[in-house]
DNA sequence: CTGATCTACAACCATTTGGTTGTAGAATAC
DNA sequence: GTATTCTACAACCAAATGGTTGTAGATCAG
């Protein structure tokens, strides 16, 4: 997992958009253009977040006639979520420890 | 959990940077300038990156003598987890429906 | 008190980001 | 065939990001 692609996968989720885009496409499939339909900017601005998402491996993409259906990517979510179990694991050995340090004082 | 609260925490996250910090906060405690030490750049530059990292809830300061020490917050962790618990369960969701309709066909 | 250290914050700069419009190529509909 | 739809991509713009330097206020050491 490297960090270029940590980066590019919590920048990915850190629009409200792209969150939305994610949430849909893990449901049910939709098109580009499908997609854009659904919020008040325009067809560019969206297909540029499928990109993003697309980078991210949050999202796949795979032609359907003239349209490119967009599917949720469980390998992006995984690792991202990986990440945060390492955290917290973590942070659980570091409660461990303080309660060790108060059983021996 | 608002959007502009997970636009924060997700932006935050996405600077191996700033995930170094939260990583090195979680297990000791530093001062802003330890922190600085670490890293090949500017003091102000790390401070800059705290401050991104304790608006998202990802880690706090608390003033001793002169020196402000900087500790991690679970907080920001738990609510960056809990979306993407979210995610995952709406896509076992998503399986267990698809195993329905092959069950049923 | 003086000097050193730690922090906060402003001003600035280059690059990235999130949006726009416009143009052009494929695939479908008639 | 022509017209329409869906997509890709470039060029542009304003705002945010990640970095810098410089200045100034607290706190500690001698």
């Amino acid at each position: 997992m490297s960090e270029a692609e940590l980066d590019r996968l919590f920048q990915a989720l850190a629009d409200p958009t792209r969150r939305d885009i994610v949430r849909r496409v893990t449901v049910g499939e939709y098109s580009v253009s499908g997609l854009a339909a659904l919020y008040a900017m325009s067809f560019a601005a969206v297909q540029k977040h499928v990109a993003v998402l697309e980078r991210a491996s949050l999202v796949a993409k795979q032609k359907r006639g003239r349209e490119q259906m967009v599917r949720g990517n469980h390998e992006g979510l995984q690792k991202a979520r990986r990440l945060l179990d390492e955290y917290e694991a973590i942070w659980r050995q570091r409660a461990e420890r303080i309660a060790d340090i108060l059983a021996e004082g």
